[in-house]
DNA sequence: ATGTCC
């Protein structure tokens, strides 16, 4: 076992077993070190892109603490790789919108069914074709509900209180959401107008990308006691739904990062990749950014929501029966592209950081007073999906994460290349018949495109992320999922 | 990710 690792240049030492660590160089302007989590399986894979010297781009922020942290799923990404998660003094530091990700509050929720996979097998053109004619999808506008300025208003003010007051959901539903689907210190007066008229006709509605919404089946069951608590076991039907803020959210990260080039270009040319830039902690800018990207995350909360709604209806139809009789309740919704002030124990004292995580999911523990009290027990449901030929995980907030990753663990398999080379390397018709004559996999898709771009070869080994989140006691295994029929744009 | 460039 070797104490080195070198990606081409680029010198990491091993700390321990999946811990690996870009030194300091303050000479270089770095202000901690970074660390990259992952097999030396997976380091093969991270080094093949510009992550590790993203990462250790990171570290140059000001007011960063500890570490820039790389999760095991990590890739290259807009100024910081997706997969990273950075927690920076929230009164001395900066925020940056290229550290939570263009697609605000991306995240994923899995609703769970009392159905079996012979509840379905066979009728999965039905299932799919039914979603598919249900939940709107692809590149521009087309929603759920039509909106206009007040609907807008109340759903970047109050997420899913909004949904509960217009009939969407249920109470329960917001309980089984990370903040209960609501950041109080949303200001939709710091979102745009133009952001607004994107999100207008967008509400409830996938995208396009690796979006999409997929009914899958329990294979395996990897801890009775915490499945037993979320209410998951084997060959059980679940539906795991994967979207965002849609146009809002891309335009609220736009709007600001061109302010941040505008209101503070001195601190801008400070960093080592303007596509780090960071509005200064405390500044007139950091709020309103702040204020913006919370409405954000409200909205996408909501499309989350209405995408469940929609859900909910077709499997009324399809299975004939209430959807509550169906068992379909909300297991969680998580967020994975998100900036948020937290409390961390750093260093021996209480302070409050911005936790970044772009594309990396919150992992909170047992006990900690922000998981809900249904999961207060075992740790909050962490949902991490794989590619769509090769399923997805629900994790427990590991006992670790708080100590190792500000509370946080990967978000996905991550991918192994570009959009563009997955075009050239895949046929979307190819890849659809291949996952339904080998796999019994049926996916429906508005482009052929999405589909090469999402090929299941695209994607880095999610077992593999897995076994290392679990392994450093960050997110630990306690379901696995395989794929039956998929949506997406 | 995204009305894949205002």
């Amino acid at each position: 076992m070797s104490d080195t690792f070198d990606a081409d240049g680029i010198t990491l030492e091993r700390v321990r077993d999946y811990v690996w660590e870009i030194e300091q160089a303050e000479s270089e302007g770095m202000n901690v070190p970074a660390r990259v989590l992952a097999s030396e399986a997976l380091l093969e894979e991270i080094k093949e892109d510009d992550s590790l010297e993203q990462i250790r781009n990171v570290t140059h922020l000001p007011g960063i603490q500890q570490y820039a942290l790389c999760m095991p799923d990590a890739h290259q990404g807009y100024g910081f790789p997706v997969g990273g998660v950075a927690a920076i003094d929230a009164e001395n530091g900066c925020i940056s919108p290229g550290g939570v990700g263009f697609d605000i509050n991306c995240g994923v929720r899995m609703v769970k069914t009392n159905l079996t996979y012979d509840d379905v097998e066979g009728r999965e053109e039905e299932l799919v074709d039914a979603l598919f004619e249900a939940v709107p999808s692809g590149l521009g506008g087309g929603g759920v509900v039509d909106g206009d300025a007040e609907t807008i208003e109340g759903i970047l003010e109050r997420g899913m209180d909004w949904a509960l007051e217009e009939g969407y959901a249920v109470r329960e539903d917001l309980h089984h959401c990370e903040d209960e689907g609501y950041r109080p210190d949303a200001d939709p007066s710091a979102v745009s107008k133009k952001a607004k008229d994107r999100g207008m006709n967008q509400i409830g509605s996938l995208g396009s990308g690796n979006h999409f919404l997929e009914v899958q089946r329990v294979t395996d069951v990897f801890d009775d006691e915490v499945a037993d608590a979320y209410g998951l076991e084997a060959e059980q039907i679940v539906v795991l739904i994967h979207c965002g803020s849609r146009g809002l959210g891309h335009q609220v990260c736009s709007d600001y990062l061109r302010r941040i080039e505008d209101e503070h270009p001195d601190f801008l040319k400070s960093l080592p990749d303007k596509n780090l830039a960071a509005a200064p902690a405390g500044s007139e800018l950091a709020e309103e950014y702040y204020g913006a990207m919370c409405a954000a995350i409200n909205f996408a909360w909501v499309n989350r929501q209405l995408i469940m709604y929609q859900t909910r209806q077709v499997f009324e139809d399809v299975f004939e029966a209430p959807w509550e009789d169906l068992g379909m309740e909300l297991l969680y919704d998580v967020a994975h592209n998100i900036a948020k002030k937290e409390v961390h124990e750093i260093d021996g004292e209480e302070k409050e950081v911005y936790v970044h995580r772009k594309g990396a999911t919150r992992a909170f523990p047992a006990g900690h007073p922000e998981v809900p009290s249904a999961y207060r027990g075992v740790g909050q449901p962490v949902i991490i999906p794989g590619s769509m030929g090769a399923g997805s995980y629900v994790l427990r907030g590991g006992s670790e994460s708080m100590a190792t990753t500000f509370g946080s663990t990967a978000h996905g398999a991550g991918r192994l290349m570009s959009r563009t080379q997955a075009k050239q390397e895949f046929w979307g018709g190819d890849v659809q018949e291949e996952l339904r004559e080998e796999n019994a996999i049926y996916v429906k898709a508005q482009s052929g495109a999405t589909i090469a771009e999402e090929a299941p070869g695209v994607y880095k080994d999610v077992d593999e992320v897995i076994e290392v989140s679990d392994s450093l006691d960050i997110g630990d295994k306690v379901v696995r999922t395989y794929p039956v029929c998929n949506i997406k744009g």
